[in-house]
RNA sequence: GGUCCCUUCGUCUAUCGGUUAGGACGUCAGGUUUUCAACCUGAAAAGAGGGGUUCGACUCCCCUAGGGACUGCCA
């Protein structure tokens, strides 16, 4: 059941209601009223860095959720702020949500929309809700330490709402620009939140946003809410730090389109230790993740799983992750972001990995290790594909054998008792059968000689399967 | 300071007043592999503290403590 999309570029229309999208599902679904229709909906970063993992979360409980619903995922770029957004980074933030497979059917670029939000504005002044303030930075911020030293909570005091007009001119005549900020209502602000509840927010105890900086250039509130409703947004789908801008933001979507779009906030990720998870973690970029070779679907099945019911474990596909989420399963308490078991999860997926999957990248670490028997016979001993390289070196390479001193005759007379003709897997279990009846060493003593003489190494994969690999004419070689 | 949210094994969580408080990851032990890893089996491991309400509280209420978010001309 697809919903008619809002197309329009037609700002008055975008602007206006969508009666498709307001309508109900004919029958209650087992999510409530989040899954009343097909979702429609956003991940909305700003091209400032490198995303990181609490914005991979974001982006990919919109994901799956949408996914899960047969519904859209739009990827809007919020480079309101051209000082700080880049297009480089614009660039690799597609890439890094590409390589975690987090596609979308729609992108586009605030910066692109300026004129559309000049008409928002437009709208909202002719409603009497944006209203210009010619207080300085430094004013405000000397207006909240006054009200905060008394005990005052800092909310801005309107004080540019009481100029006349003389007033006004009197200011724009000394040289001052204003900013604008929009006219809460002072009401309470309620909403059912898909993962918090019920929600209440007091708007009298909120500042009036700022929604047009002095230099007429927007903040993200105002153009968020534009692009929201005309994008047909059903629900917007970010973390709790957000969940006091909702209020403001769901006062401005009455304004301009009648009604908000449901909402989710998510508890934040914090660190292992318990501490907000804002520098150490913050700074762990998909990209540092991706060159320790953590795979994007532990990653993935990570995120998704944190902080849900659901255990922390592996998935293959985020087809399967979406098939599993849902909001109900989201906690409220703060989920810690544990490195170490993103770790386990990747070696628990590189040791049941297919060779198909792990191929491309193994032709890179050796045109030898492209070969399902030697993937197969090393993963486990893998905790990320890159691993291979080592064992790549170990069997195809010229790894220097270690041979004890009172082992040197038995590994010299070894070679003699090697099964004829090509070597299998069945080559080891024959030969070492051979060498106990010959030599009558047994256990560690005759094995472990062995596999130090092949591999320069007491631990490892499978003797049987290693032996095949290497080959016969290297180990001969090796057994000197 | 104010507003909002949160608190069960080390970690993620289940429990919607009556359970030996369950599972998963991790940890430890045993098995298996005569290596390591992997795998299998088993074990240890929790209701922040204090008050209520109740026949009975992890569950409901209050206080305290601790943690998080917001309180921007950031997003």
């Amino acid at each position: 059941m697809l919903v008619k999309q809002n197309n329009s570029k037609n700002v008055a229309e975008a602007l206006g209601f969508c009666p498709d999208l307001m309508s109900k599902a004919p029958f209650p679904t087992p999510e409530g009223p989040a899954a009343m229709t097909a979702p429609i909906v956003r991940f909305a970063p700003s091209p400032t860095g490198r995303i990181h993992v609490g914005n991979v979360r974001t982006a990919l409980v919109n994901w799956l959720f949408a996914q899960g619903q047969a519904g859209k995922f739009v990827l809007r770029i919020d480079d309101t702020d051209l000082e700080r957004s880049t297009k480089e980074s614009e660039e690799i933030l597609k890439a890094d949500l590409t390589w975690l497979g987090l596609t979308w059917a729609e992108t586009f670029n605030q910066s692109e929309r300026f004129a559309i939000y000049d008409k928002a504005a437009d709208k909202l002044r002719a409603m009497g809700l944006l209203y210009p303030a010619y207080e300085t930075a430094e004013e405000l911020d000397v207006k909240r330490k006054i009200a905060q030293s008394r005990g005052r909570p800092p909310v801005y005091d309107r004080a540019a709402l009481s100029l006349t007009d003389a007033d006004r001119a009197g200011l724009e005549a000394s040289g001052l620009k204003p900013h604008w900020r929009f006219k809460l209502s002072g009401a309470r602000v309620e909403w059912n939140d898909l993962v918090r509840g019920p929600q209440s927010i007091d708007t009298s105890s909120v500042s009036d946003p700022v929604l047009i900086r002095e230099d007429g250039s927007y903040l993200y509130t105002l153009p968020s809410v534009v692009d929201d409703i005309e994008a047909s947004i059903t629900h917007v789908v970010r973390g709790e730090d957000h969940v006091t801008n909702s209020g403001a933001q769901i006062e401005i979507f009455m304004a301009l389109g009648g009604k908000a779009p449901e909402m989710a906030h998510m508890p934040l990720l914090v660190g292992a230790d318990g501490s907000a998870l804002s520098k150490r973690i913050g700074s762990l970029s998909v990209g540092q993740l991706r060159e320790q070779g953590i795979e994007a679907m532990a990653i993935l099945s990570y995120l998704a799983k944190l902080g849900t019911s659901d255990n922390i474990e592996p998935r293959s596909s985020v087809t399967e992750l979406a098939a599993e989420f849902s909001f109900s399963k989201i906690g409220r308490a703060p989920a810690r972001f544990d490195e170490a078991d993103l770790e386990n999860l990747n070696a628990a997926l590189v040791h049941a990995m297919p060779f198909a999957e792990a191929q491309a990248r193994l032709k890179d670490i050796d045109p030898h290790a492209d070969n399902e028997a030697f993937w197969l016979a090393v993963r486990e001993n893998c905790a990320r594909v890159s691993d291979a390289a080592n064992w790549a070196q170990t069997v195809f390479g010229a790894p220097s054998p270690d041979i004890a001193a009172e082992d040197k005759d038995f590994i010299a007379g070894a070679a003699a008792h090697l099964p004829a003709g090509e070597l299998t897997t069945a080559s080891w279990s024959e030969w070492t059968n051979a060498l106990k009846a010959a030599t009558g060493r047994k256990g560690k003593g005759l094995f472990m000689p062995l596999r130090k003489a092949l591999t320069g190494m007491e631990h490892g994969p499978d003797m049987g399967a290693v032996l095949a690999l290497i080959g016969r004419a290297k180990v001969l070689e090796r057994l000197g």
